[in-house]
Parts: C-alpha cells; sequence; structure tokens
DNA sequence: CTGTTAGCGCATTCAC
DNA sequence: GTGAATGCGCTAACAG
C-alpha cells in the first residue's frame, strides 16, 4: 500500500540499507552525494517510515501511555498538557486512556498499553485504599520487561511517580481554617474505599483532633461534580431538618466536589461563605472564574504531570517525588463576621 | 525480552500457528481442549501479544489519532472525552497530540501519525482562513494509503467530519440578543487568520447589519483566556477614555474569551451584564460554575466528539455532518432595565 | 483441524 | 562507505 523504504532504495539507486542509514540516523554516515538521493527519493515519493516495522527491529517504541479518570476533568486535563509539556520535543507519543471509574477498564488498558509496548505507562487515577493485587501483578510484570510504571498520587511500594501529599497538605488547611477562627467542620469526604480522599479527609480531621475540634459531620458521595452536589444536598436537608443555622465550613475533598457542592448550596437559596464555608482542594483552573473565589490547597497540577513526563525521559521512573498543597484562603472560608 | 507468542506454542506443545488461532479470533478455531492447554501456557507465562508485531503482520494497526490545540481547554478536553466514548469498547488506541498553536507543530504530529499508520486522524484545532497547501497534501497522501482524515470544525474539501455553523449560530445568538433588546454592540474577535472565529465573527456582525444595526467595535486577541482578558482589558480603557456609559453588548467569539474577558471586566470594577452584557460560544461545562450564568451558544461538545469518534469506526470519515449551535440566553447579558 | 512456511517493513550484523 | 542477509514477533496462505 503505502511506500516502503523498499521503495525509496530503488528509487535512489541505493541498498535498502544505505537508504535506512539515511533517513534515520545510523552510526555509520552515508557520502553526502548519495543521501541526498536518497532524501530526494524519499521527498518525492512520499515515504513515510512504517513505526510499527521500526520498533519491531529495533524493539523499541517511542510510546507512552497516560491513564486518566476522566480527561474532561480538568484536574485530569491538567495533567494531561503537563505530560505532553514534559515529553517536549522528544518525539514520544502518548497514548491516552480515559477509563471512568471502571477499574477493569483500567486493567484492560494496561494490558492494551502493554501490548503496545509502552517504553511508560503514567497512571493518575486514584487508587483503592487496600492493595491491588491484580494492578500489582500487572505492574511487576510490566517493570520485569523493562517497562516504566510512574503512578501520580499515591505511588505503590513498587512503582516510582509523583506523590501527592494529600495528608499532610489537608492538615495544613485545617489548620489555615482554624487560624481564621473556624471552629465547626464538615466534610464533604468521597469515596471512602479511594486512597486519594480518603486521605484528605483523614489529614484534615485528625489535623483538627489534635486541635480539639471535632468533625460534625462526615458526608460520602462519588468522587466528582456529581457526588459533590448531591452529597451537600443531603447535608442541607439534614441541616433544615434540624433547624440549624450558623455558619459551619465544609471541607470537599476535591475542588471538582466543591463545585457542585457550591451549586447546592446556591440552589436552596443559601450564601457562601456566610452561610457555608466551602474549601476545595487541587486549585483546578477552572476555580478562577468561580465567585466567592473558592478556598483551596494548591497543587502544581500542570507541573505534576510534567514530571512525570520528564521521568520517562530521564528513565527515572522509579524515583519518587512526593508534591506538597498550599493553602490558598480565599472568598469562600471567610469567616462570617455576625452569627 | 518479553514472553513471545513462540515460548507460549513450545509451553503448551503446539505450533505457532494454532497458538496465534487461538489467542487472536481466526476464522478456524481450534479443538476445545487444545484451546484450554494454550490458554493456560499464555497466562503462565504472562504472555502479551506485540501489538507492532500483529500491525505489521496484518497491515492494519489499531490506532488512531487526536489533535488538538490545548488539551487542558474545556472545549477540547470535552471532545477528547466524546472521542473516547465514540470509540467505546471496540479496542481502538488513541493517540493524543496537544500543539497548540504551532502550526508547524501540528504537520509533524500528522507526520508522526501517518508513520504510525493509524487508521484516522481526527483533526479539532482552528484552520487558516487562506487553505493550507502543506496540510491539504499531507492529508490528501494519507487518504490516498487509506487513511481517514476527519475534520472537526471547517472540514476541507477533501476530508469529511463534523462541520460547525459557525456563521449560521452567531447570527441565531445576534437575533435572540436584538430580541431581549440589546442595540449597542462590540465583539471580542480573536485571531483574524483562523476561521472559526473569524466565521463567528462575521455570521453576527452580518446579521446585525441586516437588522440595521451596526457593530460599534470590533477588537482582536488571542483565541484564548488570557486573548479574551487583554482584548477586553483593551476596549475598556478606550472606553473610559471616552467617558462612554451605558450597557453595551459585548459577543465574545469562544467562552473560554469570555471567561478572560469578565475577568477584564470585574478587575474594573464593572457589572456584568449591568455595565457590560457578555455572550460567549461554545457551552464549555466549566460555565455552570460562572456567576453570572453567561449567555453563549450551546454546542454540543461531548457528542461531536461520540460521532468523530463513530465515523471511525463505520468508516464514514468522508461523510460531513453540519452542527449548529443554539442560543442559550442567561445572566450575563439581560437588558439593562434603566440606563 | 493443525503444522509449515513465507512474508509484513525495517535495522543491523556481517562481508566486501 | 556500501550491499547482502538475517531476524524482530506475528498472521495468513498453503499443505497435510
Amino acid at each position: 500500500m503505502a511506500i516502503r523504504l523498499t521503495d525509496v532504495a530503488n528509487e535512489a539507486g541505493v541498498s535498502l540499507a544505505t537508504a535506512s542509514r539515511v533517513l534515520n540516523g545510523s552510526a555509520r554516515k552515508p557520502a553526502e552525494e548519495i543521501s541526498l538521493k536518497v532524501r530526494q527519493a524519499a521527498e518525492k515519493l512520499g515515504y513515510f517510515p512504517n513505526a510499527q516495522a521500526q520498533a519491531l527491529a529495533r524493539s523499541s517504541t517511542k510510546l507512552i501511555g497516560l491513564i486518566v479518570r476522566d480527561i474532561a476533568d480538568p484536574y485530569f486535563s491538567s495533567i494531561a498538557r503537563g505530560v505532553q509539556r514534559g515529553l517536549g520535543e522528544s518525539g514520544i507519543q502518548l497514548l491516552l486512556a480515559s477509563v471512568g471509574s471502571d477499574h477493569e477498564r483500567e486493567l484492560e488498558t494496561i494490558r492494551a498499553f502493554m501490548s503496545q509496548r509502552t517504553d511508560a505507562i503514567i497512571l493518575s487515577g486514584s487508587r483503592l485504599l487496600e492493595g491491588d493485587q491484580q494492578l500489582e501483578q500487572l505492574l511487576e510484570n510490566y517493570q520485569a520487561n523493562g517497562g516504566q510504571a510512574i503512578m501520580i498520587g499515591q505511588p505503590l511500594a513498587l512503582t516510582g511517580g509523583i506523590q501527592i501529599d494529600n495528608d499532610g497538605t489537608a492538615a495544613d488547611l485545617a489548620s489555615a481554617l482554624v487560624r481564621l477562627g473556624h471552629r465547626r467542620f464538615a466534610i464533604l469526604a468521597g469515596d471512602p474505599e479511594l486512597a486519594t480522599p480518603r486521605h484528605r479527609a483523614q489529614g484534615f480531621s485528625d489535623k483538627l483532633e489534635r486541635t480539639g475540634i471535632a468533625v460534625e459531620q462526615t458526608l460520602h458521595g462519588a468522587f466528582s461534580r456529581e457526588g459533590g452536589y448531591l452529597a451537600m444536598s443531603d447535608f442541607l436537608t439534614a441541616r433544615e431538618k434540624r433547624k440549624e443555622s450558623g455558619q459551619i465550613c465544609v471541607f470537599c475533598v476535591s475542588d471538582v466536589m466543591a463545585l457542585g457542592a457550591l451549586h447546592a448550596i446556591r440552589e436552596r437559596g443559601l450564601r457562601v461563605p456566610e452561610d457555608i464555608a466551602i474549601v476545595g482542594f487541587d486549585d483546578i483552573p477552572t476555580l478562577v472564574d468561580v465567585t466567592p473565589s473558592v478556598s483551596t490547597a494548591r497543587l502544581p497540577l500542570e507541573e505534576i504531570g510534567r514530571m512525570a513526563g520528564e521521568m520517562v525521559l530521564s528513565h527515572s521512573g522509579a524515583k519518587l517525588v512526593v508534591v506538597s498543597g498550599v493553602p490558598m484562603m480565599r472568598g469562600s472560608s471567610e469567616l462570617a463576621t455576625a452569627d
């Protein structure tokens, strides 16, 4: 079908080997004169090297895989952009999979990437709290065959990657809020089986406890905007029933959940922060356009992606880097002046 | 390095061909008994088919390429998610490239995808207004070799894809605003060399003209949040100098630009919509969390991506589908009651 | 139904 | 510095 290197070699009147050496950097350098002929022939015929054939012959694809939960979620799309940046001009191509919360599909994707012989796989969804046998086994196999497994979030014992200090960052967030004067707290905690939301909630409430403050309520919901919306709705309904009032500060374990929660609050005609103070986590780019500005813990998302990309390039996939977030106190968590 | 099919065949005590037939759907079905042995051997050895070798032998990769300008932009990430959805369980893998506004890089990416022998390439950035020789030639070559070139936005003469009726939709938007009572308009028009922003601005102003209304000002800026911010800043500075006041409705050719513009307006302490009414285009998911709610033309972004993905599956890449947006009048374009 | 064999397109030893 | 030959891992005729 397409033009092969053989065709180019024939057209140029040289051997296959020579054509190969010209069109790809080989150790041996053919004469300039002959190089030109080959290049012209390739140009004329519209030759494109067959990456599959090259991969087979060199036993090295220049492919890596990135697995995210939802590419339309700003958290993941920021990371994805960072990865692309990190890859830069390396010529490495990125295989993307947006697998949703479907764990089985995630495993299938890893298998697919292994089949593609990707040089590295970057996993960016949240891990289950209890170790995942299948996943670990798969990645171990992958690494045994020379693949780099890089995790963003909570690296496994056997993988390197970027570890996000969810626990410590959430604690800092708690401290900052107490310093602001908040004393009443609730947590919108996300799926209790996932490590990330779990650690964030835990870090937050532990810190409060050490300060002598008890979290009044912990609600669980899906780790998504929808989940935040529903959980907050439940919270508000219960609050109404109790005819309770007075500002309370609700820590949402992700910005995306916080936005859903914000929506639920507004829908009921309540005010942020006067009635409910809101705090998120991640500092997704979307936040800049939200009013009131949402307090959160800033994670350098794009930078995290970039680091992962660079780890691929430098073959330092086994390295572990820890990244912490920094509290950003904005409008949504201002202390109500009078009660 | 890795386990080969040959290894599996040996382990199972069958021939290479039989192993191949068992592990991949072939027309000929080996006996159940022997199939089992092969599968067990594969499992035991941890065999993963080498996709490159398969591609070479079958001359069919199950790969497609998606090119966007910026994967972190909600417009593109929504489309990307749609494409993934459209691909569904097909087992086709997605190669993603986020090329920025770098035209040369876009061409390079297409070449890379051609080398990868992707079955299809979905182009989703905006085209230049004047035909791009190189791009067309490249895609023509690609199609001649059996590739599907699918464009989202403004398909070229030689490609199919999803055409967005920017012109007509912008006109509808203009009508809706006039119907609301607006009479004073400005356009925040984006890069004049790109087809998409150009068509939107043109469609909008043409419709107004036919209604007997002249656009007071047209500003150009980059087709991005930053561009929207800067252009609006200039607009407001000029307006201040002229000591002008009174509501004017500014049509931003994309939501992302509108958000940048909104930021600039707020920064100066002006109000939306009382001082400046804002209208965007696309209806990116981000908008739901912005107050006031931003008027726009709703494009079914995810659906558009899904359609593109399905076109790949059904090999109908040459088909042309036209999608129109529908005006969504929300808070940001309310008419100021008194002036 | 199963095994043998010949490529798929290219990189790379090895001779010249 | 250049060409001929071998093999990367697998599929798909072709025989048996």
